[in-house]
This record gives structure tokens, sequence and C-alpha cells, in this order.
DNA sequence: CGGCAGTTTGAAAGATTTCAACATTTGTGG
DNA sequence: CCACAAATGTTGAAATCTTTCAAACTGCCG
């Protein structure tokens, strides 16, 4: 699949297997905010270390968290910028511009094709989780993406971060949490570590 | 754009402006189902008249409509087919089915783009409205698509269809219905016609 | 006419948010 | 290194919103 060369802008993708050319190098402290219009249309992301966040400011003075991106993961600017977006580290973090490849179908097909999968899911989310379905996959989400399937997850964000993410309040997120707790399903022996106890209850949970 | 002949099932599209190669008509009557397996991968359907929904089943029992397709509609039947959906008529309706063309890059971006915003701004939709928001978005959304903006629209679909496109309740959508009446934004001389009083304040209402 | 699917309304239950208070952690400057 | 301020995390109680359950109403079709 071509990306055509007078409107690369399209180039939207996260968690591609193809490989992008060398770009641009780029770090984020913690807390900085990197802005699409600083590099125009056409461009891609692919964080090197470190979490960031696409972050989506709204009309009510909220905003919504659409993606969480680690080491590995990519991301279209155009895509961010589409609804007046932006990136900014939860943790210090490296990262690389890459323009994208008029030639490569192969990496625009994969990169539309993971990109709505995961907005469709997300919409699925939205639409029918309860606050504990939507941190018990939260939870399973991140052990998979940052620990590797691991049952003890390091979350590099804080509760508010989780909250927007999940479009809940960060009252809401701590309450589940500490009753997910109190269920015997994950332990919390510091804020940000998690200890998935049983896995298969929160897969199912999560749905 | 190229649709790779060997992985043609990435074809997706909603309300595309690229015209389509002449396909294979196809008839349902009201409340007739369309599961895509019926056609293999590849293809796309167009709407020639009438509305069609598209459903998708939930583990809980309940079901999700991602869209509501009108004449001139197209949606790759590969993403219905994705979360196990299925293409249901709400009217009697016809359509015509078209396999993705191979070479035509054009209608690829295309499908692709519109598709990204169609499920970007659901995601928006379902994370931060409250229920009269998301009928005021609604309400919108149908005198721009079935009714060309006009202030009656005749909507074909049901409260309990309206309740799963916006995943609320039907009682939900029928008090907010109600509340909109008794606030003057809207009149209802017949529970399916709606009559636009203050176009700018459910435009102000739904964002 | 009766039945039936769809619509509407009421009342109670349930879930989430909001507001408030307090605890804990983190970062910074003395 | 400590003290302090600011940010983050947790918990409680009340308010709000939505769902659920129940009942009644409507219009249409056989």
């Amino acid at each position: 699949m071509l990306i055509r060369q007078h409107d690369p802008e399209l180039l939207n993708d996260l968690r591609s297997s193809a490989p992008l050319a060398t770009g641009i190098a780029k770090r984020l402290r913690r807390g900085e905010v990197l802005r699409p219009q600083d590099r125009g249309a056409g461009w891609a992301l692919q964080v090197e270390h470190g979490c960031l966040r696409v972050c989506h400011p709204h009309s009510d003075g909220r905003r919504q968290i659409t993606e969480f991106l680690f080491a590995g993961d990519r991301i279209g600017l155009a895509e961010v910028r589409s609804h007046n977006g932006s990136i900014e580290a939860v943790t210090p973090a490296a990262m690389t511009l890459h323009r994208a490849d008029p030639a490569d179908e192969e990496q625009a097909t994969d990169f539309y094709n993971v990109r709505l999968g995961v907005l469709q899911a997300k919409v699925f989310m939205l639409g029918h989780k309860n606050a504990r379905e939507k941190l018990a996959a939260f939870i399973i989400e991140m052990s998979e993406r940052i620990a590797a399937g691991s049952n003890e997850v390091v979350l590099p964000m804080s509760r508010y971060d989780i909250a927007d993410y999940l479009c809940l309040s960060p009252e809401t997120v701590c309450r589940n949490f500490t009753q997910m707790v109190a269920d015997g399903l994950v332990a919390l022996p510091e804020s940000h570590v998690v200890q998935i106890l049983h896995r298969a209850s929160l897969e199912f949970i999560g749905r």
C-alpha cells in the first residue's frame, strides 16, 4: 500500500511490525509537551524508551488520554493533531521522528489496521464496561504492554492519568483499586506497583 | 494507495467520495440480517436506499450498534466481521456489494481515513458526553445525514436502536427526548418525527 | 377487536461523580 | 539532611445521573 507523496499525513500507527527508516532523535523531560505542529504532518513518532501520553483537550475543560505509548510504540503525528491533541512525557522519554516512506505500502497498511483495531476496541470499552471492568482490562493491558505478561507491573502513570484514559474520575479509579485489593485480585505494595494475584479473574472481569 | 491482492480485507469505508465499480445487488427486508461471512473478505457494501444498522453482540448479552448506514454510505465487510458483527435492515433496504479494486489507492486512502475519523469521534462521544449531550449530538447528526440539514427529521430507527447506538438504556433515551421537548429544544409530533426548534442550542449541547 | 411491539412514565436501586478532608509521597531550598 | 510546600493518593458522605423494574399507554396489523 502506498502513501502518496503529496498526502503523507495519512500515516497512522501504533506498534507496527514494519521497520522505519532512522529518524530525528528527541527527548522530553517528565511533563514536557510535544505539539504535532512542532513538526509538520507526514511524520511518525517512535518511542525509544520511557512513557508518553496522547492528550486531547475537551470543551468542558477535561482532557482525554487516548493512548499511552511505550518503548517500541509508534503513532502518526497527524492523528494526534487531528483532534487538537498533544504528546506529553509521563516519564523522561526518548523518541525518534520519522518521515513516512511514500513507497512502503506494507507500512501504511499496517499502520491503518493497527489504529482501526485500537480505536474499535476503545469504543467497545467505553460503551459497555463499568469502572471495575475498565480497570481490570487496563491492568491486563499494562501487564502485557510493559511487563511482558508478568504478574508484577510498575505503572509509570498517575491515578489521574489512568482516570483520563478510562474516562472515570480519579477517585473512582482509586476506589476500584482498593476494592480489587479487598477482593484479593491484586496486591498494591506501593501505589504504582500492581501485583496480579488472579489473572484469570481479572481477564474475565475485563472481558 | 494499493490494496494488496492477497490481503484485500483491509478495505474499510463509510461515505467515501471515490466511486466503486458496479457490483452485486442485494435487498433486505425489514429486520433481515446480512452476515459478512455470506461474502468473503475484500468486499465493500454500498447502501442504495433504506437504513441499515451495524450490530456487534457483547458477552453480557447486550448489543452495540456501531453505525447506522444510509443511502450513499459504504462500509468494508471485513471491519463488520472483525468484532463478530452483522448488518441488519432497519427499513427495507437495497445495497450493492463490491470487490475492492486492488489498483485504486485513492479509494483505500479515503476508506481508511473516513473510518479513523468516525471511530475517533465515537471515542470522544462515549468518553465524555452524558445522555443529554449524546442525544443532542445524535439528532444533529441525523438531521445532517438523512435530512440534508433540514429541521425536520424522520428517524427510521426505534428508541432501542438509538439506545444501543449511544450506549444508553432506551428509557434514558426516551426521558431525554421528553426533557428536550419540555425545554422547547425540539418538538415530537410523532415519536419518530423530530422537529428541531433551536438548532444552535442542540449543537452547543452536543458539542 | 385484540394482540403485540414499541413508547412513555414512575419509583427505587445502583453506579459514578463531586466535594471535602486527610494521608502520603515527591521535590526543593535552606 | 531536614523542613516545608506542592502534588498525588485515599477515604467518606452527599449529590447526581443512569439503569432497572414495573406499569401503563399508543398505534399498527392481522
